[in-house]
DNA sequence: CACGTACATACGGCGTCGGGTATATTATCT
DNA sequence: AGATAATATACCCGACGCCGTATGTACGTG
């Protein structure tokens, strides 16, 4: 379990993360909330401590997960020098695309750059 | 094997797509330049076409592989959750990196958007 | 202090993935 | 057609990951 590929490779670690970006939550809630046994909880998310995605704090009995940036970001940079390749390739398809979203005035994230490329954390 | 993460989680393949990012390679060359057996590499490369993360032509007795981006997109769509995140996290960081880029003067592929989040292919 | 709750860990079993070796397939050349 | 190069596939095996069950530990409450 060496990178953090093979961390997300897992389906139920992704259900997690994918939990976890809403708010944090105890080891009980996402017990609940996704449906499997609390060892396999217990067990992917100490994976996912270990490897950086996720951090604890104790509140009383229970202990709230939440997420942290840097191992996506990790997965980010690796992806970047393919997006270099696929800009290339779906160049005609993206200036398409922008113009439809221009025509039918979808706004989103306003005045936010949408993402980095390779950010330097 | 059957989502796109469990494919990359494996090294060899990543190096494989990294390989085939500069440019189409055949089989020999592939196992040349990453020094492994040769069926390990076609296995590799069989895992990858299924997944559609490389396709190939014959050219006489050798097979040329080259990348597809669809599946490395996939991978971008899912960042994308988390992109928000992060973004949040580390704002004034990015306002900071902004500004130090800016000063030194260092252009990055200028008239062109980095990355589209969510691209609908 | 006994008990219940919330979570972590230990252990055994099983499936699967990746590596290695050998062999099959397909194309090229003489 | 025979030989050789390039690639694909078959088979076996060892290792590792995940699951389920059982048990351990820490905290709070009566």
């Amino acid at each position: 379990m060496t990178s953090v590929f093979e961390i997300i490779a897992e389906p139920n670690r992704r259900a997690i993360l994918s939990l976890l970006v809403g708010a944090e939550q105890s080891v009980g809630e996402i017990e609940r909330q996704l449906r499997m046994p609390q060892p396999t909880v217990s067990k992917h998310l100490r994976v996912l401590r270990e490897a950086g995605f996720v951090e604890s704090t104790v509140a009383a009995q229970r202990r709230l997960y939440r997420l942290k940036p840097e191992p996506f970001q990790e997965v980010d940079a690796w992806l970047d020098q393919f997006r270099r390749f696929w800009s290339v390739h779906l160049d005609a398809l993206e200036r398409h695309l922008d113009r439809m979203e221009r025509s039918t005035a979808t706004k989103k994230r306003p005045g936010k750059k949408p993402a980095r490329p390779k950010p330097r954390t």
